[in-house]
DNA sequence: ACTTCCGATCCTTGA
DNA sequence: TCAAGGATCGGAAGT
């Protein structure tokens, strides 16, 4: 018997949104397990000390305007070490009912001081995806590591050497072959001395401080 | 009533966007000082710090297919503490180029794992008004103020390294870092032989010897 | 970002 | 002991 030890993804449900279509929505990716229960705050619990707030776009303007919502996030950060709010539907729809500035203010407030993240979501959909994701992210991690270069050459050696000299600091094109020829090929460069790499052509000592304090370690 | 002397709101302004409409949207706020200059990253200095990035919608959805995104902002993040993500314009509008699963993968792993909070704006005045009330929150923003350490992040060097030498042929992120790990830094590597090369975890001797032709030479 | 695909690497087997 | 096989990992390319 093939044991299947996928690992689960565990979303907390709060018996209010319990009757959403939300909850069925989760149920249908295989990984997930639902756990449903009354919160004190927030609505899907995406991880220990990971809630999110789903708010439709009209409750969040009406909320707003009404003074409940940054109360209501207090006291969700109060239980909980990080709080999302997820706004579903379209805030320029409702942009009528309330002025530029207070929208930008509360944006503003809210993603750089109070440190809770806005993200949108179209519909449903949209939202059971977001949360998977959210819980996926939080209780596995990526599953791989993000490559930091993309689209490698596929020609000869000296393009390559060019590529790879290219990934230092200040340097582009230009100065890549400049260093490349100065030093001789790729080795020389990377067991020069700061002064020496200084020397080489369209080479200051800002930029070869830098250069230096990765080739040096 | 007595005169009060408004405190400035300081924002740095990449020669970059110094063309684009919204250094003027700026100025139109009294108390606003805009100092140009070129940073390596990001385009809005809104406090010591925290850089904002701006970004079409097209843009983003282009940048994030071929890869150019995350390499950009995790950068970013070596050189600022906070890195903030606007984007201006509509996602929903290119949501036929990307997946949906790619898209919420985007937005999740950059909210809750990277860090980055990102803002959407309608259009350049929603983006001129947005970072005016970032500098403002940030620099004089309820009452207790923001350390002014500016100090680079740990972990730059580290990330510039692994940069460099996932430009290597067969090198991603998996490799780049047990490379380094084993030589102790980027020098070692690049004067090892083929056979101390081979010996690095994961490294066949297919890998290593492209890897020794672009370092050797 | 995700997904799919493919080649390289590593590990186990069995002669 | 080592060659051949297959399972796994990791990078490359494409949506």
């Amino acid at each position: 018997m093939p044991e299947q030890l996928a690992k689960t993804v565990k979303i907390g449900v709060d018996s209010r949104e319990a009757t959403s279509r939300i909850p069925e929505m989760l149920r249908r990716y295989p990984d997930v397990e639902i756990d449903y229960g009354q919160m004190e705050s927030g609505d899907f619990l995406v991880a220990p000390g990971h809630i999110v707030e789903r708010k439709a776009d009209s409750d969040f303007v009406a909320s707003l305007l009404d003074g409940r919502l940054f109360p209501q996030l207090a006291l969700m950060k109060a239980e909980h070490q990080d709080v999302i709010l997820l706004i579903e539907g379209s805030i320029h729809s409702h942009r009528s009912m309330i002025s530029d500035e207070a929208l930008h203010g509360a944006m503003s407030y809210l993603t750089v001081l109070a440190k809770v993240p806005l993200i949108y979501s179209r519909d449903a959909a949209d939202t059971a995806a977001l949360i998977y994701r959210f819980a996926l992210h939080l209780q596995h991690g990526l599953g791989y590591e993000i490559p930091l270069r993309t689209q490698k050459p596929k020609g000869s050696l000296s393009t390559w050497q060019q590529y790879v000299v290219e990934g230092l600091p200040g340097v582009g094109p230009g100065r890549a072959q400049g260093l490349i020829k100065h030093f001789g090929g790729v080795k020389g460069l990377f067991s020069a001395s700061e002064a020496s790499i200084s020397a080489a052509p369209g080479i200051g000592p800002k930029t070869a401080a830098k250069i230096f304090e990765i080739t040096q370690s």
